[in-house]
DNA sequence: GTGAAAGCGCTAACAG
DNA sequence: CTGTTAGCGCTTTCAC
């Protein structure tokens, strides 16, 4: 049997070499009674072994609980197996689930996941695009309801890291997105056919307009499918507020206190707002649906809790989408390309906060 | 000047060789006109180099754009300054919060974080600690309201990687955690002291109790708190219920509707499960806190909007403080070692949902 | 089908 | 203070 063919024992690097240590692939090939590059081989399964060889190698590693090192096999292949996701914010429903979403996906295909929020603001940003992704630790990058900026983006591209976005088009990258203007106009239709007449729209200010002009999109869809029948947009029906229960509460006291003219019906731009107004219109000694129909859009994990109809759109599964199409990109077996930008599926579900308003019924 | 004494080209790798690739360590000796140990030194501020030295070689860097191979760092100094992150839930406030904190706390200190999701269940736990773990990626973990088995502690801290918990006592080591009778012994001591003597208390299933028995403990406190004014424990007034809104909802219904003995006060273990019972109350035409006042647990972010009196704990505190006693004992410059357990700060705030009972009035 | 050997990019003795 | 050099653990030609 061949003495251990690696050069006389090194003093360098941590080696690992307290009890409990890691075995490597030397090892595993001394077992085994084959080279490390055969270990390589049977191992990854890349390359021809014997069906002999494969099984006594494996048995090798299995016995010596051996587990490649990430950081060896990376910089011999210059790919890691790991996916960067930067995110706004990690206590928002909306993000969070599309960060589960594509978590479970890339741990089913071996990835792992380094995260970087961006919620702090400040340097935070530019340090993560400037140093933490360029460390060569991630292959690629899913950007998360963030536009980047050019420079982050032609940062990361030249370098040859596929980006993936959700949430919006980012030039010259593959996105994902839901078609906000559709999605609001479909809300508003349902308020429509209901027989409303009087719609009040609560959509989001202007510092949300960063992530793609969601709120406007959503006010266009409102307006549009308003005009479309026939109905004139008063602005008075309309309110700014924050994404939040409280800014949504805030937000349809106003639109329901109002004495010259109470909508029959409010459409907001988020279910948490749509939630707010609710509880809102409670205070208010209105009753839902019967004074004030409420439709939000996202059908978050409280809208069914609260009977809230809305539109769904599926968060998980924009988190899921966004890392196969990223290993789509990074194994380009079958080249399934499909165009740069995917839509998202939504669709209403229609519970008991909304229903025809009084006037409209016999 | 000396010619690049690398040797002949490779043709191994990827080697990143497209445009845009990344230059490497000799590129930014040649150009600062000193060996690639000169570079690695002025770079990572370790050993000595001259200022005017490091200032070339600072600008050769910034010239040409250089960031360090986290990979070939990695294998060469056994370090990763990467954590792994294992936790139950990521749509869920507090173990959001906890992660948010974390992975602030970490990239201040110039640490990635890895993150495994072990909600799904599953084999998922079984690889993630088995491989993913192991792949000598991660430096530490930081396990978040996570029972570890003794095998996968001991597979992690046999291969020298620290371990701290978040959320109660782990066999050997750090952990950071409330103490969860007191907690609950303060929030209805508080109802007590308001004059309230029929308290109901909702709890968690049994399902919760794998996380470190927080229903117990919570339930301990509760108990106590009782006995120790000399009132005796109704089991009547206890309701088992899942930690959401939903679930306190359902339970306080249960428990505001019997018509032998209405509890003149709730003490939930949660905050999520207090708002349920907030909107419980309301749904009955129950006056909060007129007819009965409710007290939870954690300072959730919709409690402030609810009016809802409860005792806080501050989950994005204690990811940062995980993280930062991660990096005491993986810089083991000033021993600052406490004790194995840290425990977490606490505080009541009493809002608008409690208050004396009527019976208790003049 | 398998082994030898070079090399991924960086760091850490060791000498000077 | 700085350069030389060996080597971290793995993958991949290249030759057999």
């Amino acid at each position: 049997m061949p003495a251990r063919s690696r050069k006389a024992g090194g003093t360098i690097g941590s080696a690992l070499s307290r009890e409990g240590a890691m075995s490597d692939i030397q090892a595993v090939a001394d077992l085994a009674g084959v080279s490390t590059a055969t270990v390589s081989r049977a191992l990854s399964g890349k390359g021809n072994v014997s069906e002999k060889t494969r099984a006594s190698v494996v048995a090798a590693a299995k016995q010596l609980g051996y587990v490649v090192s990430s950081n060896a096999s990376s910089l011999a292949t210059g790919r890691t197996r790991n996916i960067g996701v930067v995110i706004p914010f990690l206590t928002k429903w909306f993000y969070s689930s599309v960060l589960e979403g594509a978590e479970s996906a890339l741990l089913s295909h071996g990835y792992d996941l380094t995260l970087y929020n961006l919620g702090g603001g400040g340097d935070e940003r530019r340090s993560v695009f400037e140093h933490f992704l360029l460390r060569k630790r991630v292959d690629a990058v899913i950007a998360i309801s963030l536009e980047l900026t050019p420079r982050e983006l032609t940062g990361l591209l030249g370098m040859g890291k596929p980006v993936v976005g959700v949430g919006g088009p980012l030039p010259g990258v593959r996105t994902l997105s839901i078609d906000d203007v559709e999605v609001a106009q479909l809300a508003t239709e349902h308020l429509l056919s209901l027989g409303h007449r009087s719609i009040a729209h609560i959509g989001g200010t202007k510092d949300y307009e960063r992530d793609f002009h969601l709120p406007t999109n959503r006010r266009i869809g409102y307006e549009g499918a308003l005009e479309a029948v026939g109905i004139s947009v008063n602005p008075g029906l309309f309110q700014a507020a924050d994404f939040t229960i409280e800014g949504g509460y805030g937000a349809a006291k106003q639109l329901l206190g109002n004495p010259r003219e109470r909508p029959t019906a409010i459409f907001a731009a988020s279910d948490e707002m749509a939630i707010g107004a609710i509880l809102a219109a409670r205070d208010m000694g209105l009753d839902v649906p019967g004074d004030v129909s409420i439709i939000g859009i996202d059908d978050h994990e409280l809208s069914d809790f609260f009977g809230l109809s809305t539109v769904a759109q599926f968060p998980e599964l924009q988190g899921r989408l966004a890392a196969e199409i990223l290993m789509e990109q990074l194994h380009p077996d079958k080249r399934t390309r499909g165009s740069l930008n995917t839509a998202l599926p939504y669709e209403l579900i229609v519970r008991s906060s909304t229903a025809r308003p009084k006037s409209a019924r016999q």
